[in-house]
DNA sequence: ATGTGGTGTACGCGTAACATGTACATTTAC
DNA sequence: GTAAATGTACATGTTACGCGTACACCACAT
């Protein structure tokens, strides 16, 4: 649990520890104790302090070394299941054979099939 | 906080309550609580949880929607179909709507009931 | 049928530790 | 110099966490 480098990270963006408290909705006091060590930030604060910050919880709480910022720019907003290179799917944490991926597209594109001749028959 | 996550990752491990909670030091039914909602582990808990479970705590935590293993190796990444909080999946560059994942999820488990109906038969 | 071990779920209680306000120390700006 | 802002330390009330316990359910064996 390393919870200094919360001190760290907030003067880098030169915020004091009213501020800090502000944006996390709590006591300053509060606040402090979390720099301090003597108390602990809630999960939820962990979260909060983790977008506050540009960070990671996991380098907040230590289990990794870098700071690594823009978390959410580096996973794409939409996958395209026709083009997974680098990733696997799951269902109930178990992964997706490779023809359970096909039958799935295939599921798709029948579906929608169905939809668009369903629709044309509706214009007329 | 996504701590629906939790069920997931420890089915994933093929683990029981009992199991996990002996690996984090806790009684069964704390950790029991952390799965249904009503408590939340404590900060030293979700990092050990990280650990056990071979991902992140952003991951847990729902700050992220992939079980990153290693953020420096490129070995491919598993997302879990049934946790998805802000990924969108597309087939032909069309995103699939909701009712298509939850459809597809339910194609994929009854598929896998019947399979396993079939090994046990199989097996006398 | 009855028992046994393993699993998941729900509840009440004692207590650890969290959040706060307050007070005090230190720094910065004027 | 003073005053405001910032950082630090502490006492207290209260939250909610962890635990034991009890119960329902299932698979399997007796």
């Amino acid at each position: 649990m390393i919870l200094k480098r919360l001190t760290t990270l907030r003067k880098a963006k030169r915020w004091s520890l009213q501020y800090t408290a502000d944006r996390l909705g709590i006591a300053k006091s509060t606040y402090a104790g979390y720099e301090s060590g003597h108390r602990r930030p809630s999960l939820e604060t962990i979260n909060l302090l983790a977008g506050l910050y540009d960070t990671s919880t996991d380098y907040i709480l230590g289990r990794v070394d870098y700071p690594y910022k823009d978390i959410n720019t580096e996973s794409p907003q939409v996958m395209e299941l026709t083009d997974l290179s680098d990733m696997e799917l799951a269902v109930d944490g178990i992964s997706l054979s490779e023809e359970e991926t096909i039958q799935f597209i295939a599921f798709i594109r029948a579906k929608r099939e169905v939809e668009i001749n369903r629709d044309k028959q509706n214009e007329t």
